[in-house]
DNA sequence: TAGATTGTTAATCGATTAACAATC
DNA sequence: TAGATTGTTAATCGATTAACAATC
C-alpha cells in the first residue's frame, strides 16, 4: 500500500460516503459507475473524486469509469474493516445497548466481544448475543484479550477517568459518546469525539438561515 | 443581526465547539477568557477563533478578551438556540427513546412536543414526559402546531417516505438519525443527515495509520 | 500609563476545480 | 476505431495564519 502522508481529513471523512454511494448502486444493480456518476449522487465534482482516489491508488479504468464492487471492496480496504476489529462497549446504559443492537457492527467485520458495565442487574446477562460483564472484570479481560476499538458510553462524570484507564490498559482507539471532549493525548491511542448535539445546533442554525433569507425575500417582493 | 452572507461551514460547525468549551470554563469558575486561552483548549488557532466570531460581530475587548458568560450567551443567540424549537420525533424506536431520554433537549431550548410511532404498545404511553401518539395523528398534529423541528427515526426502509411526507407538511428542519441519506432537495426544508458508522470508519482508519506508523518506526529502530 | 488582546487586513497555505494527455 | 473516462498536473479558489493598528 502507498505511504499515506498527508490524507486530508477532508478525503477521509469522505471515504464512508463515497461506500454508502456503491452500496447503494450495488443494491440497485449497478455494476458499473463514473466518478461524475458518484459525485452527482454525493453533490460533489467528479474531479474531487477521482483526487480523493488517487490518493490511495488506480482503481478506474479509462473510458470505463469504475467497477462498483471492486471500489467497495478497494475503499473498505482503505478504511481497514475489511479487516475483524474486536470492540468491547464500556457503559452499558441505553445509549450502549441501542447502538449494541441497532448499529450494523458484524456486517462491518467488528466483533463485539463484550460489554462492561457497574450495575448488578446487567452484569451476566447478554444484550445482542454479546455477554456483559462487571466493571471488576475489565481489567483481567484486557489482559488476555488483544481488543482493538472501545464504545465509551459510561455517564458525564465518569468518561475522563474511564477513558484514562483503557488508555493505559492499552485500548488503542476510542469511540467516546459520552459527550465529554476527550482530549487525551496519549501517543498512541486515538479517539474520536461524537456530539450528537454539534450537528442539531448546525441544524438549527441552518433553519434559522433559511428562515430569516426567506423573510428577506417576502419583505422584498411586498 | 450581520447578515450572514458566506459563513462557511467550518466556521458553522466549530461554534458549537466554542460554546461546549466556555461552559467548561464556566463551570470551573472562570468569567473571562481570551482568544488564545480558547484556542488552545480546542487545538486552534488563536487567530481562527477571533476570525470566526468576527464574522458575527464583536464580542470581546482588547487588553481583556472575553467575557464567558456573555460570549455564551452571543453564541446560543448565532446558533439560534436562545430561541424555543418546538421538537417531534417521528419512529420511537430504541434509537429515538434514547434521544428523548438522554439528549438535553430542554436545557437547549428544544422542546419535546410529541412522538410519533405506529407501535400500538407505545401509543397513549408518555417517553420523558412527552406523549406518543398515532402515525395517524401526525397530520392533524402539525396542521394545528407550528413544529419547528423533526427528529427522525424511523427504520430505514420508511425514511424517504416519511421525510417527503414530513416535507410537504410543513416541517422546515429534519434531523436524520436514519442512517440513509436524504438528499430531498426540497427548498425550504433544512435536513441534517446524522451517520455513525462514518465516525466510526474515520476512526478505524486513524487506528491503522497510527498501528502502521508506529510498525514502520520500530522496523526502522532494529 | 504599560501590557495585553481584540478585530481586521494582508500573506500563506491547502483544498477544490479545471484541463488534458493517456488509454481502455 | 471513436467516444468515454481515468489519473494527474496546473490554475483557482477559499480557509487558515500572521501581523499589526486600535484601544481597553
Amino acid at each position: 500500500m502507498k505511504v499515506m502522508l498527508g490524507v486530508s481529513q477532508n478525503t477521509i471523512n469522505r471515504l464512508p460516503k463515497y461506500l454508502r454511494c456503491l452500496q447503494e448502486l450495488a443494491e440497485d444493480g449497478r455494476t458499473r459507475v463514473s466518478s461524475a456518476g458518484i459525485a452527482e449522487r454525493l453533490g460533489l465534482t467528479s474531479s474531487q473524486v477521482r483526487q480523493d482516489l488517487s490518493r490511495f491508488g488506480s482503481y478506474g479504468s479509462q473510458g470505463y469509469g469504475y467497477d462498483v464492487e471492486t471500489l467497495m471492496r478497494s475503499i473498505r480496504e482503505i478504511l481497514g474493516i475489511d479487516r475483524t476489529h474486536k470492540v468491547i462497549v464500556v457503559g452499558v446504559g441505553s445509549i450502549g445497548r441501542t447502538l449494541m443492537k441497532h448499529l450494523d457492527f458484524e456486517g462491518n467485520n467488528y466483533e463485539l466481544v463484550a460489554g462492561f458495565d457497574t450495575n448488578p442487574m446487567l452484569i451476566g446477562t447478554q444484550v445482542h448475543d454479546t455477554p456483559i460483564y462487571s466493571a471488576e472484570e475489565l481489567n483481567a479481560f484486557l489482559a488476555e484479550t488483544q481488543v482493538d476499538l472501545c464504545v465509551l458510553a459510561v455517564p458525564q462524570a465518569d468518561a475522563k477517568r474511564v477513558a484514562l484507564h483503557l488508555a493505559k490498559n492499552g485500548i488503542p482507539a476510542i469511540w467516546n459518546l459520552t459527550n465529554v471532549d476527550l482530549e487525551l493525548d496519549l501517543f498512541p491511542v486515538v479517539v474520536e469525539n461524537v456530539h450528537f448535539l454539534d450537528s442539531l445546533f448546525s441544524l438549527t442554525f441552518q433553519l434559522e438561515a433559511m428562515q430569516s433569507a426567506m423573510a428577506r425575500t417576502a419583505r422584498r417582493a411586498q
